[in-house]
DNA sequence: GGCCTTATCACATCATTATGCGAGCAAGCC
DNA sequence: GGCTTGCTCGCATAATGATGTGATAAGGCC
């Protein structure tokens, strides 16, 4: 590469984006096009920074980062843009990739994983967690067979998705254990179960999942 | 993990066989549930040997690698199945993919990335080289995105819909102050004032309501 | 200049959740 | 019968969330 690879970042929080900034700047072979808090002038940075990869985080105030993503590709298709998110939900993967991202990835990955991505892309990859790849292969339209489809929601049993259900009208455990007359340790029981097949940690997390992938 | 993963190989090079074998064996938290050459009892194979991730490989005399995982798949869908190839060509990853594989590798990916990838399908992911994963993304259907209708911010402040943005993804207090580099007590006060206006009283609540109203 | 909203931060206290380790029981399956 | 799965319960501890009572500062508005 005799061509340092121009990336620009956007992402609205300043000490990311400045310690990304800096990791890129200081990495040969990269340059930095610029580092932005956000997507307002999206299409006039582009044409004016010319980036040869994009990092853009998802979650922005004002233009959020699908929007953005949707604008760059728009007037700029072959810009690389690499989507930077803290969690991976349905939903916002699904938009993304609808929308021409060229990666996807967690804004845990370290920094070297982060370089590598970046090289990636620009090869012509496109770097994405194992967990994303899922997700996308999951979005997929499965043709033929008999396979697939509502034997099993997520692998719940019955009483798991019945207790999602209450988790997601905002019961707490308390409420859970008197509406269903069980022990406040069983309903404990029952949701840990739940966290692990969802692979999620938290309530939110868990209702967030419910919602979004239909498993109420 | 108390109970070890127990992985299948289906690989019809001996001497590929016997090293996956012996990498495999020799990993704790992994048990090796067979090492098969060929697909011709796929059917029985896998309710006798009970595999959580099946390691197979696309090019096989007799029955190949995608009609062995489609078979696999008609029966079985829970059980994970990752494609091994030398190639990584557009037709059959498309025809891996839409048959419901859960990852893609290289067989000339490291034995250490090996046994990373059959931890992550594991714990739900689809471990896949940025290449294929590229190929991949191709293959879907940019034009339609569904969605997409901005409406009130009830009467939620910019930065209140901001954070509830951030709870509907699953952050904690503490993600959403790192996040955003404001203080914990910030975001309980935030957090404090979007109940009062969604007239909830918890995070799963307030979840549920912006995910059903698209307040997000 | 007052008045109001929004955003920021602090401290305190109590309630709830998250997790780990176990354990017993019933139903269904080779 | 032995095995597995789902449902039930308990205990203990650490981490998080919920709520109350303030306070300071910036910006718009009349």
């Amino acid at each position: 590469m005799e061509t340092p690879t121009r990336v620009l970042i956007y992402e609205d929080n300043p000490d990311l984006r400045i310690s990304l900034s800096q990791l890129l700047g200081g990495t040969p072979g990269l340059e930095l096009a610029g580092a932005l808090g956000n997507c307002q002038q999206v299409d006039t940075d582009i044409p004016r920074l010319k980036p040869d990869v994009v990092l853009m985080d998802i979650d922005m105030p004002g233009i959020n980062g699908i929007e953005g993503l949707k604008r760059i590709k728009a007037k700029n298709p072959s810009t690389s843009v690499v989507m930077l998110t803290v969690f991976e939900d349905n939903d916002r993967v699904f938009q993304a990739v609808c929308a021409g991202a060229d990666g996807y990835l967690l804004k845990k990955t370290p920094p070297a994983k982060l370089l590598d991505a970046i090289n990636e892309v620009k090869a012509g990859g496109a770097p994405m967690t194992p967990a994303i790849a899922r997700q996308v292969l999951r979005l997929f339209p499965k043709p033929v067979a008999p396979r697939q489809q509502e034997d099993s929601p997520a692998n719940l049993s019955a009483r798991e998705q019945e207790i999602l259900g209450l988790l997601v009208e905002g019961y707490s455990y308390k409420m859970i254990a008197h509406d269903r007359g069980i022990s406040l340790d069983t309903v404990r029981s029952h949701i840990k179960k739940i966290y692990e097949k969802l692979h999620v940690r938290s309530m939110t997390e868990a209702v967030s999942k419910a919602l979004r992938q239909g498993l109420t």
